[in-house]
RNA sequence: GCUCGUGUAGUGUAGUUCGGUCCAUCAUGACGGACUCUCGAUCCGUCGACCCGGGUUCAAAUCCCGGCACGAGCACCA
């Protein structure tokens, strides 16, 4: 080893290291969560946050508590067929399903029981201030007048809450902290609101209902949860929860977080936002090839362990970042390339007449490397088809079959062999060609170009790279003959 | 305004804890070449960075001070 390689045995932190780095703390027993608002599918940017917890509780032989943060029912109301969707984008990126699933809507005597141990025991308080009046008080760090009420007096407001005898805005429940404290989102914090809009799935049971920073401070602690991976935005949401845990005399787990990500290609996207351009119609579904879903990356045939490579080997930084997609196809094609079977795509087709074949088959790869054995048989006939923009050469090459001298429709073959260095097109012989369509997203829009498909061994779901043209998933081949493909990637 | 965080090549990232082994890692990208019956894959090469200014030190990407830039929180959203 020595002998052989004496350079590897120096220079420790001169190579990059691989892996996500280790956990702080006690790693005895990792609980880690991932909890998601179910008001749509995953996105490519929660994708890394399924990578992430799910590759360190496979470090370290952990849990992940896969939580649905519904507790809000009117800015961002969850969508009833989204806890199914997410449960399964889980299992897909993760490789298998969460270790405990639960729902913050299913959980709420537990919230509200805590709330009123935090009214009773003195350090929260129902407030009846209206938002602006209290963001004076914010400001001048002043106590708002409710702070200073009896326990009695709270928990009789805490009551007309919970029974519905109080309006949307009408009392809040605050954590008290110090109002003098220097950083203002600290200040008694709010933990739960009314809420009078019904609950999709709840419906209208509780009127009360807990704010993110209460809901997830109890969760975890009620879960076990050891080390939370947030984005770096939360950080303050770490301090509101940390002054909590210190009311209830409990231990906070370890905070780690991550910058902000952005996508070349599609922008910033937030969950609500897709929603309105689906419910306006110029998106097709959350599967719609241009939007940044898991749905949608996965429908045109992503490698859910392209995916994992790509957020592992980023890391962990608090860094603010802009990647490009090429970044994560690159990963995707380093991953598939050798396992994926080469078919041939004619786009806007046109037929010659074939003279001059002697033989009835021809044998193309499966893969040229090799790393598929065997090949594909075609059959031939009298005519074959090439793509209308390689028409405009006279003498070209059939790829893996024979030169060829075009002159109007009719294309003689000069050579099997190669003979010279004239270009090499691919092509398909009429018997075998399939109607097909291949949908790219191009800008704003969707293009359809249609042409035909080799029809060899066709699988529904199966991603192929279409010769010359770049990796595509065959989604459907339809009773009338048409097979229809989503681009991947080139 | 207050509070918090981050600044390494085009894009990401390692190294920063405990200063030297860093004329700074790796990937991706761009460019050039080899090979190949795909515009794919593979191989080789080239390009390119420590935010700025001081300080400490024999020695600073790494420590200290001061700037600057960018981002986030201060929601009865998550």
């Amino acid at each position: 080893m020595a002998r052989t390689a004496p350079e590897a045995l120096e220079r420790e932190k001169h190579r990059k290291a691989d892996g996500l780095r280790e956990l702080p703390g006690d790693t005895s027993q990792v609980v880690l969560r991932f909890a998601p608002n179910p008001n749509g599918p995953l996105t490519l940017g929660h994708s890394r946050g399924v990578v992430i917890n799910s590759e360190y509780a496979k470090m370290y032989d952990g849990k992940v508590v896969l939580r649905f943060d519904d507790t809000d029912t009117r800015v961002k109301p969850p969508l009833p067929d989204a806890y199914g969707w997410i449960e399964d984008e889980y299992e897909w990126l993760a490789g298998r399903p969460a270790d405990v699933i639960v729902r913050a809507s299913e959980r709420m005597p537990i919230y509200l029981e805590h709330a009123e141990q935090m009214i009773t025991e003195g350090f929260g308080y129902v407030c009846r201030c209206s938002a602006d009046e209290f963001r004076g008080f914010r400001e001048d760090k002043q106590n708002c007048p409710c702070r200073g009420r009896s326990v009695t007096e709270s928990l009789s407001d805490w009551k007309s809450m919970n029974d519905g005898k109080m309006q949307d805005g009408e009392g809040v429940v605050r954590v008290k902290t110090d109002m003098t404290l220097p950083n203002p989102a600290l200040r008694d914090w709010p933990a739960l609101r009314i809420q009078h809009t019904p609950h999709p799935l709840a419906g209208d049971r509780y009127k009360v209902w807990p704010l993110l920073d209460f809901q997830s401070a109890i969760e975890d602690h009620e879960q076990g949860v050891t080390h939370i991976v947030r984005g770096k935005d939360l950080m303050d949401s770490t301090r509101k929860q940390t002054l909590l845990y210190e009311h209830f005399r409990w231990e906070y787990p370890e905070p780690l977080y991550w910058g902000r990500v952005k996508v070349h290609e599609f922008g910033s996207f937030s969950t609500s936002g897709m929603r309105t351009t689906i419910e306006s119609g110029s998106h097709e579904g959350w599967g719609d090839l241009r939007l940044p879903t898991l749905k949608a990356l996965r429908r045109r045939g992503f490698s859910a362990q392209a995916l994992r490579d790509f957020w592992i080997d980023l890391g962990l930084s608090q860094k603010d970042i802009s990647i490009s997609m090429q970044t994560i196809e690159a990963f995707n094609s380093s991953l598939i390339d050798s396992s994926v079977e080469r078919r041939s795509f004619v786009a806007s087709p046109i037929t010659l007449e074939l003279r001059g074949a002697n033989e009835q088959r021809v044998n193309v790869p499966r893969h040229p490397n090799g790393t598929i054995p065997g090949s594909r048989e075609w059959e031939l006939t009298g005519s074959i088809l090439i793509q209308a923009s390689d028409a405009g050469q006279r003498k070209v090459r059939l790829k893996e079959f024979a030169d060829i001298e075009t002159s109007g429709d009719v294309a003689t073959i000069e050579s099997f062999d190669r003979s010279d260095e004239r270009p090499i097109i691919h092509w398909i012989p009429t018997g075998i060609a399939r109607k097909a369509e291949l949908v790219t997203p191009a800008g704003e829009g969707l293009v359809t170009q249609t042409g035909v498909l080799e029809d060899f061994e066709l699988v529904v779901g199966e991603t192929y790279q279409l010769e010359r043209v770049g990796f595509a998933r065959l989604e459907e081949l339809s009773k009338d003959g048409l097979a229809k493909l989503v681009w991947l990637h080139g």
